[in-house]
DNA sequence: TTGACATAATTAACAGTGTTAATATTTTCA
DNA sequence: TGAAAATATTAACACTGTTAATTATGTCAA
C-alpha cells in the first residue's frame, strides 16, 4: 500500500494505456514497449500482469462485453413495452453502442477475425445472441411475428444487426443514406417481412 | 529470356506464393521472409516488384475483385430472367462466392478493416454495391419491389448480405441453422418485406 | 570473343517487435 | 533490524519490415 492507503491496480492501468493506444492507432501499431512507455514502466513488467499481448486484448474485450451484458439483461426483465417493441430496442441498443463506440467494436471485429470466439474464451460473446433468441421468441409466441424455426429467425436479425454495424464502422467514407433511416429502415424491412 | 523462350513472371510467383501463405496462416504470421524462403529468393527481391508488404496484399485484393467483376457484370446483362430473380442470382453469387473462398473474404475483410479501401486504391471494391443498385432499381420500374428511395433499398440488402458473409466466414464454429436455409431465407424475408 | 551496360538478385545492416531469464529494487512485517 | 515476499528492471534472443551497398547474371554491339 502507499501513502494514500490505496493499493494502485498497476493491471488497470496497463489495460486502459492499452486501450487508449490500440483505440488511436490500431492493434498492430501499438507495442508492448509502447504501452509500457506511456505509464512510465519498463516493457517486461506488462508480463507480470498479462501473459502476452493476447492477453491483453483479450481482458479488453472481455470488459467489453462485460458492460453491455448489463444493458442487454435489462431489456430482457422489462414487460413494460410489447414483446415487438423490446426486441427492436435491444436491435438499436446494439447497433448504437457499436456506433458509439466504432473504435472498439472494429477492434472486437479484427480480434474474431483471427481468433475465434471460443479459443478467446469470452463468455458473454455469445451472449448477445442468446438475448436475441429470447426476445424473438416472445415475439412468436404474442403473434407479432410469424410462426416458424426461432434460430433462423433470430439469425437473420442477428445477421442484419451485424452488418449493419460492421459496414457502418468499417466503411465510414461511403456514402450512406441517412445513417438513423438506414438503420430503422432495415429493421422495418426484416420485422414486415417476418409478420 | 530463359531457355524455354518465356519469361518467368516473378512478380506472379511472389503473389501466389504470398497468396497461399496469407490464406495458410493469416496474414500476421507470415512474413516476407518467409514468401521469400517458399520460393527460394532473398527477401529483398521481393522490394524489387513490389513496394512493401501491403503492396502484396493490394494486388492480392485487386486481383480478388476483378475475378468477381466479370461475373457480376454477366449477370448485369443477362435479361432473360426476371428483374427480381436477377437480383437474387446477384446476391446469392456474392454469397456463394465468399462461402467458397473464406481464407480470401476474411483477408478482404481484415484489410478494409485496417485501411479504407479509398486509400488501398482498388477499384472494382465499391463496384458490388453499384451493380446491386442498378439491379434493385430495376425491380423498382417492374414493380417487384415498392417505390421508394433506391440507396436505401440497395443499401439494405447489402447490409444483410455482408453481413451474412461476415459472420459465416468468420463464425464457422457456431451453431448456424442450415447454411442453404438461412440464406435463401434472409434473401426472401428482405425481399418479402421490402414489397 | 570481348567488354560495356542494364537487369536481377544478394548480403549486411538498422530499428523495431514479442517474449524470457536472470537480476535488482522496493515493500511488508516479525 | 533483517528476512521474506512482492514488484520492477536490465540484458538478451529470435524475429519483423525495410533500405543501402554490393555482387552476379544476362544482353548485345564491336
Amino acid at each position: 500500500m502507499n501513502s494514500n492507503n490505496e493499493k494502485i491496480d498497476v493491471k488497470k492501468i496497463i489495460l486502459e494505456a492499452a486501450k487508449e493506444l490500440f483505440l488511436e492507432h490500431g492493434i498492430n501499431s501499438v507495442s508492448m514497449r509502447k504501452i509500457a512507455n506511456r505509464i512510465n514502466y519498463s516493457p517486461t513488467t506488462l508480463y507480470i500482469y498479462y501473459s502476452n499481448k493476447n492477453d491483453i486484448l483479450r481482458h479488453l474485450a472481455k470488459d467489453y462485453f462485460s458492460e453491455y451484458a448489463q444493458d442487454y439483461e435489462n431489456i430482457l426483465e422489462n414487460r413494460d413495452k410489447s414483446s415487438i417493441d423490446n426486441l427492436i430496442s435491444f436491435i438499436k441498443l446494439y447497433i448504437h453502442r457499436a456506433l458509439a463506440n466504432p473504435g472498439m467494436y472494429k477492434l472486437m471485429t479484427t480480434l474474431f477475425a483471427e481468433t475465434d470466439s471460443i479459443h478467446l474464451g469470452i463468455t458473454n460473446a455469445g451472449k448477445g445472441y442468446e438475448i436475441l433468441k429470447t426476445l424473438t421468441s416472445r415475439c412468436i409466441i404474442d403473434k407479432e411475428l410469424s410462426e416458424g424455426n426461432v434460430d433462423l429467425k433470430a439469425q437473420i436479425l442477428w445477421v442484419n444487426t451485424h452488418g449493419l454495424c460492421s459496414l457502418l464502422t468499417n466503411r465510414p467514407s461511403f456514402h450512406w443514406s441517412e445513417i438513423e433511416v438506414l438503420i430503422d429502415s432495415s429493421i422495418e424491412t426484416i420485422i414486415k417481412g417476418m409478420k
